[in-house]
DNA sequence: GCCTTTAGCTAACAACATTAGCCAGCCGTG
DNA sequence: CACGGCTGGCTAATGTTGTTAGCTAAAGGC
């Protein structure tokens, strides 16, 4: 019997993918060994199980998503800069739903875990499109946060199918993504 | 053997106060029953699977929280209403995280699904907190969306412990809060 | 007080994650 | 080119969980 060669990233590529198939709560062992032509328990020898698998996918998929708006707020900035971050981000859940769903709720288990480091570049990516905006200082977590919850909300209710009313869902978006620009330049007046 | 008197929903609340407590991703039938003092497959007479249960779940959360924004916009408007809305919505997910997880990604059966009524009733809630702001009727749906998508992704991250950042959550709430109603209320401007 | 209905039970099965332990393919060294 | 250690993939086996089948006794209507 010649090897299969596989990896740990071979591993949580096909969980990824799988995941994007068929949802990240069907995900399985067996699925996975299935589509990488090896029995279930050959899995094991590169991650530590179907937890350590989901993790493994959540870390691809922040670092994907880091990528894509880092690529995508390139020489840009203000509101062209949020749009293109939000587009990009959007765009990601969209082609990668299941992977995206890993990201969710994945918990980072220690200081050292690359689950960390790859939440912080998104979020410097997201700081940087704020910049443009010139908030003060002491409001910028707000404003991250702000950015963070709305794009991050849309994409998985869309993904999720929340959007019933067929009504035009990029014209919505783009909508959203106008009035955020307009409620980060309006100033404070509390 | 006495008899338990279990209904479909004291299963149901059984389930929903258990995925409170371990998470909906760790609910079992074997713990609800436990919950219940009963044997697993007595649950079957009330309810149809575990899926079914989660549905269930979920119309229970979608209701629960209808009915938490309806009482809590009694009475107010504009950005008074908004504010009422979206503390109610995230103090309910603080409160249930488990259930209101569920909500996510339940899908609807068919029309006659009782979540369809469920989320009709508590999107109606939020487009009368939105009438306030005296949109055009075309632009209400896309704002309907701004509103769910931020209070649901703010909600849903704070649940998931995504803000590390120890900077005051309730702080970036208000601000948001500030903001949107700050972003409703400029006119377009496309 | 009987009789239908049905709630809860035990027994059994299937799917899945996981572990233990075997064996053969690869890779380095001699 | 042989040989030997390492290790990747295998089979076998175990525990957990969801689910179904079929029994029995409790509750409610006549």
């Amino acid at each position: 019997m010649p090897r299969a060669g596989l990896t740990p990233a071979t591993v949580t590529g096909a969980g990824a993918a799988l995941a994007d198939e068929v949802g990240i709560a069907q995900l399985s062992m067996g699925l996975v060994a299935e589509r990488l032509e090896v029995r279930t328990p050959s899995l094991y020898k590169h991650v530590g199980g179907l937890a350590d698998l989901t993790h493994r996918i959540a870390v691809l998929a922040m670092t994907e998503v880091g990528d894509a708006i880092g690529d995508a707020i390139q020489g840009r900035s203000g509101r062209e800069a949020l749009t293109a971050a939000a587009e990009a981000l959007r765009t990601y859940v969209k082609a990668h739903p299941g992977r995206y769903a890993a990201g969710d709720g994945a918990q980072a288990t220690g200081p050292d875990d690359p689950l960390v480091a790859a939440s912080e570049r998104l979020l410097g990516c997201l700081s940087a499109v704020l910049h443009g905006y010139g908030l003060p200082p002491e409001e910028e977590i707000h404003a991250l946060r702000l950015l963070r919850s709305t794009i991050h909300g849309f994409a998985t209710l869309e993904a999720a199918g929340g959007f019933r009313i067929a009504a035009d869902v990029d014209e919505s978006f783009a909508w959203i993504i106008d009035r955020l620009d307009a409620g980060l330049q309006v100033p404070v007046r509390r």
